[in-house]
DNA sequence: AATGTATATCGACTTTTCCCGATATACCAA
DNA sequence: TTGGTATATCGGGAAAAGTCGATATACATT
């Protein structure tokens, strides 16, 4: 993964917003029936409901938190949990640490 | 210093290169008469020839950065050096370690 | 004062990002 | 199989970023 997608990744409040949020999950989102925060993390319905944009626009911002490697996916009937992705995140906080 | 203003700055190939040459000036810059690069940084003229863009982009950018409070710059007669700001990268650090 | 050098700012053009609505796909339930 | 719900993908218009050359500004030297 490019450093450089990383960085655009978080270039955007929405985004940051939902990395934030997805943080403490339970603290920012109603409990959901049949998932786990802990396990599979929050389906797109609740954080585009949270953010206040759209579907396209949301289902787009988590595949490019997912392609920078950010929050992980799993598919669960018809609905898509996203979660943070912590070895992700802890290998931009060595690339801060190491490069810049 | 907004965050996504800080992501922007570090979203552009040149401008997180040039962060990483100044972590080590001594390294990847020829040396300077009448400035230490431990003081004061580098100079305009130094990065721009480094990075191959054109005067105007690399001055921009490096205003950019500094907005960002990732580079801080000391104007010695007419030369403008640039140097790593250390406070400033070591609050991204803190950013990304409570917030992401 | 006139010229030369280093950097900053401006105006323009191209490429990328933001964000939407519409449509497609995947899955579930009747 | 038909219809309903959740998400993904597509196409596009507006705004922002990338990058340049030209020009302005600031300082130094003669």
């Amino acid at each position: 993964m490019d450093q450089v997608e990383i960085f655009k990744a978080l270039s955007n409040k929405t985004r940051l917003q939902i990395l934030n949020w997805l943080k403490e999950p339970e603290k920012n989102f109603p409990e959901q029936p049949n998932a786990d925060f802990e396990n599979v993390g929050v389906c797109v319905g609740q954080i585009q409901y949270k953010a206040g944009l759209s579907q396209s626009t949301i289902s787009e911002y988590l595949s490019i938190l997912q392609r920078a490697d950010l929050v992980c996916a799993t598919r669960v009937g018809q609905w898509t949990y996203y979660k943070r992705n912590k070895a992700g995140i802890e290998k931009l906080s060595q690339i801060i640490n190491s490069e810049l």
